[in-house]
DNA sequence: CTGAAAGCGCTAACAC
DNA sequence: GTGTTAGCGCTTTCAG
């Protein structure tokens, strides 16, 4: 409401002169004596900066989006919140949007965004979102992706070790004389999930006792499936059970059968599950994912694309396994 | 980059129609001919619009602020998640924000988002926060808040009946023979917090058995002090806890002393705790929070004030206890 | 039915 | 040291 022609006009100085001394870029250029009065006259207006005349001026936003598939789901709720404190670390403010899984949800979503021109954006691309990404990149807005990636897509990506850290899991687990693994895994088409299959069929195999059926799916949020997967593992001589996904794995929690604590089965989560720990001791193992190294190496990522630096393409960030003691 | 300018030369037309076609206002005004035309080009050109300079142009950004003390913290998260929807539904974009508690680190934020031009504000005031969101006011831009409210501020406020619901569920717990009931609380001084603790005094009065140190304070993410407590609490003949936030109860579970699974202790925690519920089976008693209706209010009590409506300046939605048996 | 032109609030190049 | 001015891309009156 109050522009700086007002503040100028009050101060009997000119609007570009307002517009350095608002800046800081008064440097040896603007009087002291007039700086200090544009100050006070603006601070006395109460003025407020208009960032969209700034903008449309400069061609800069400062503004950041962040594209997560779902923020109630903690590991990217997460995400978003480390994103977000550091895009505010670096001046930026954040535009956090829920895409869900869905592909069309998604480019909607993206086309009000880019409307807005962001500077740039950090996403979780969903299955079949690449025809609208590259579109955001024709529009010069630089993407970095983020615990996924789409195969071709000129956008940098950070993901952790997927495949390795399942290995290096279930190998533990065969060691510890766990045989009979069984693997629930989310019914979506994502590189994160199938890498993480990939490995359990790999591992499995090395020892001679892999078989198709060993991987259930089950869609994303089927809490009646998952119970009945569960009720059906228990009945079974399973030994263990590996989750590969956090929701997947709250979902079963939720929907123990009865019977669950009479047996010895190690569960596996691939995902922080640290509030699991009173209940099930040391049968739970869990994979942690360095969310804020996640954070930090996307938005350094983020930050060259948008200095027009060349960049990496894949950035792989070490997850870890925990666990309380060996059984 | 291509802009309607652009695409007007491309069409043979002015930009004028250009925006009048592409804003869907070509009612009887424009040709159909030319409002194919219009459309075509733009589509063939890859166009999209610069909300900066309509916004500019109209005063209006269709940017919603949600500022959450912590959007890391499952309720908070789930909150602002709510409210991201509910903004796209109405075709605003929200810009999530994570405050902190801290009223200066909250004042910072508010003057980036209100360069932004935000259309409103939906609000989880920290304390002393006050000035700052009467500044806001000021620049008539609507605020509401939400699960706490400033005293005297002119901005209506959507929270749930800490009071009474806190009552309701330490009568049951009473009824239920457990007479020796501890509080332990954050040290934060909102209004959420304080009601729940004066519903605590106030109920245990009533039976006579109140005393100062039934209520214990801790740092709100202070792992060790929450730890002492507890260790405290099970050597004495404590029948039930009343955790006054989810965040000090995830805290607590994230601690208990081991022997805590031999004491018959019923844990009561404000705030939605299902997880819980596998480890603690019928000691766990927790009040759950309708979000979404909270959202959808806060929403359009929003909507409301943006149209210039005047609405109630309280809303109160009641939340309910769960548990899973009397015992 | 369509075009011309003003102006939203700011920045930056250029004058003085 | 300070002021003038042109425009960023759009919407919206007002003419035609």
């Amino acid at each position: 409401m109050v522009s700086m022609q007002d503040i100028a006009d009050a101060a009997g100085v000119s609007k570009a002169t307002v517009s350095l001394v608002l800046n800081g870029k008064s440097g040896k250029r603007v009087s002291e004596t007039v700086r200090k009065k544009v100050e006070d006259t603006a601070r006395g207006m109460g003025y407020r900066i208009n960032d969209l005349a700034r903008s449309l001026r400069t061609g800069r936003t400062n503004l950041i989006s962040i594209l997560m598939t779902d923020i109630s789901d903690d590991f990217f709720g997460r995400m978003a919140s480390h994103l977000q404190e550091e895009a505010m670390k670096h001046g930026f403010t954040a535009v956090i949007s829920n895409t869900g899984e869905s592909a069309v949800e998604f480019s909607a979503i993206v086309s009000v965004i880019t409307a807005k021109k962001v500077d740039g954006m950090i996403a979780v691309p969903p299955q079949g979102s690449g025809a609208e990404l590259e579109t955001v990149l024709e529009h010069k807005i630089p993407i970095v992706q983020i615990d996924r990636h789409i195969e071709g897509l000129d956008a940098p990506y950070v993901e952790t070790d997927n495949y390795d850290i399942t290995c290096m899991a279930l190998k533990e687990l065969l060691s510890c004389g766990r045989r009979k693994i069984i693997m629930i895994s989310p019914d979506i088409d994502v590189n994160a999930i199938s890498e993480r299959e990939r490995a359990f069929r790999d591992t499995l195999s090395a020892e001679g006792n892999y078989r198709e059926n060993l991987v259930r799916k089950t869609g994303l949020d089927d809490r009646k499936e998952v119970k009945t997967i569960l009720a059906d593992l228990m009945d079974q001589d399973t030994e263990a059970i590996f989750f590969a996904s956090k929701r997947t794995f709250t979902l079963a929690m939720e929907n123990l059968p009865d019977c669950w604590r009479a047996k010895d089965i190690t569960f596996l989560c691939f995902g922080e599950a640290r509030s699991y720990k009173a209940l099930l001791g040391d049968r739970l193992w869990y994979i942690e994912q360095p969310l804020e190294a996640i954070a930090r190496k996307a938005f350094s990522l983020l930050l060259s694309k948008m200095k027009g630096e060349d960049t990496d393409m894949e950035s792989v960030i070490r997850s870890s396994l925990s666990r309380q003691s060996i059984n």
